[in-house]
DNA sequence: CTATGCGGAATGAACATTCATTCCTGTTCA
DNA sequence: TGAACAGGAATGAATGTTCATTCCGCATAG
């Protein structure tokens, strides 16, 4: 039944939670054991400790995101669309693990992270500057600096999930088609 | 010299930037010692203990961000005007206190605010929210939740900040109006 | 000299990590 | 067929470390 993958598995998706709710600092082994349930030494047998734990999480949900925002997306599309595009593919990650991008966001430039995370979350965030620079040249998104819009757009996405997920407002698709548009009403250039 | 009230004050704000930079609990009490030039005892001596010490610095810059946004409010302006004093208080107050917003935002959900933080917490977001209502009664607001779009001005603007901060890009003035007009495009109704 | 404020070593609690032991599961052989 | 065993997996008490907090001797000012 409960194979050995599993119980990797339980004490991954332990950890993201408890990361995402508390953060790395206030999360301890014994915790994440007990939510998983396993003995605090069985997390050992899989993660040499508690830096590479959150390391390979990291890089996990890093690399699947960044899988989700390129599976499919409409190269020869218009602007408009491609942002539909990245912001369906946030939408349904985040419905899929539900602590995944809030782990990530609170996480990324964290003292713990290693070279490998590091860099695979640059990948990411280079992916979206590519999206944002195409926008520019065409004169569909607003000048200003690449990052400085990513970090709008994150920002505001991510307190608006963290909202939904405390559950003081309703995920309903009126709110997420309107949190598209407020997105991209951000972004785009204005006549 | 070094009186016993700026003695306090130095401990409140090596506590304020290690708080916002590492967390509360990546934070210890000797980092922050030494980074006041304290003994690790004098910090107990102004402050009973860790906690008290976070939330004493919590409600201090809650209050003091409320008074920014409240003093020479434009009741009787228009909502765009009340935006652009909202949002000049954001960055006046950000450039005062350069990392008091950003510890309140990611520290305004943590287990160990005690009930007069919350509440502070609590009526700044009461304030933020009947700006946004007002301005949806009068239809120049976007017709989504108050608390997701503070959440999307927030998120956004505090993540540019963290960028500023992180020397990734340069706080100039193109950057703020540019920034504040994003802001305003992603809340305000659209025709 | 006395009192007040400080500093930092001392203390006890909590943590990450280790490791001797137990528990399975599958295999061998009588 | 089933008893005995081997070896990998899992466990949680034990260990060493780090932290928040306390406490006591030393300055400095009055």
């Amino acid at each position: 039944m409960a194979t050995s993958t599993s119980k990797r598995d339980h004490i991954l998706n332990s950890a993201l939670s408890l990361f995402a709710e508390r953060g790395f600092d206030a999360t301890t082994i014994p915790m994440i054991a007990s939510d998983a349930n396993v003995g605090a030494g069985t997390i050992y047998r899989y993660f040499e400790n508690k830096e590479v734990l959150v390391n390979t999480l990291f890089q996990h949900y890093v690399d699947l995101f960044t899988k989700t925002l390129e599976e499919d997306y409409p190269q020869e599309a218009g602007i408009r669309d491609q942002f539909h595009h990245l912001f369906q593919g946030m939408v349904r990650f985040t419905n899929e693990h539900e602590h995944a991008l809030y782990f990530i966001k609170t996480h990324n430039a964290a003292y713990f992270l290693d070279e490998t995370s590091r860099s695979r979350f640059n990948h990411l965030l280079m992916i979206l500057e590519g999206f944002i620079d195409e926008g520019k040249e065409k004169e569909q998104i607003r000048d200003l600096p690449s990052k400085a819009l990513i970090a709008i757009i994150f920002g505001g996405f991510l307190e608006l999930f963290k909202l939904i997920r405390a559950g003081e407002i309703e995920e309903t698709d009126e709110l997420l088609t309107g949190a598209e548009e407020t997105c991209w009403d951000a972004v785009r250039h204005h006549a």
